[in-house]
DNA sequence: ACTCTATTTCGGTAATTGGCAAACTAGCAA
DNA sequence: TTGCTAGTTTGCCAATTACCGAAATAGAGT
């Protein structure tokens, strides 16, 4: 969880999570969104992945990545709750991506 | 918003948090929680302050730190919405806090 | 084999961050 | 005033981070 909160404290990899958040991407698609180098937009990616905040798939020569709810809902879900804040997941992430694919 | 989640990004400003979520707590009793020197501890106050995360109250020669849940809430709430996880409020944090102050 | 294209890894630099000790401020009390 | 206590500010250092261009990797088409 440490992972998460300190992939969440760069505004770039939050508006990369953003924009996955749509749809899942290729990382050229991404970095087209950004003006910023390719190779940093890359270590960002990494950052995220290793957080397991995203997922990548690599078909041919490009890799898309996907955003991975479930971590990011157990993060916040987690901490919001540690803290007694009345909060609650009235549908699973997962449940609620695949409402929006479908 | 940006603060807030910088803020979070650091494992000792959120275990600071964490502490602050029990009780309301003076500077140098936090610090005695913490294997670092106290002004290592006050650059991590002044994080949280600027974030919004906690208000500070200065009474003789201490100062008392106090978790302001409704920023972390509204952080956390608007993160989470915007990512469309099926979340819910069932008390507003503002509320609670009220009624600590009653 | 070559040559695109897509992406990452490498090497380096500049900015930021987290840590400390020492100095400073401010309140309180002899 | 002197001294003590609670915190912060300052100055500095080491580690990390964000960024870039150049080089490396690897799949697909020629």
């Amino acid at each position: 969880m440490d992972k998460v909160f300190k992939a969440l404290g760069d505004p770039t990899r939050r508006q990369i999570l953003q924009l996955l958040r749509q749809q899942e991407m290729t990382a050229g698609q991404i970095a087209d969104c950004f003006a910023l180098a390719k190779p940093t937009l890359s270590g960002h990616f990494k950052v995220l992945r290793e957080a397991g905040l995203v997922v990548s798939e690599k078909t041919g020569t490009t890799i898309t990545y996907r955003l991975n709810v479930s971590v990011l809902e157990e993060a916040l879900l987690g901490f919001a709750d540690a803290f007694g804040m009345g909060i609650k997941a009235t549908q699973r992430a997962t449940a609620a991506k695949e409402k929006r694919h479908a």
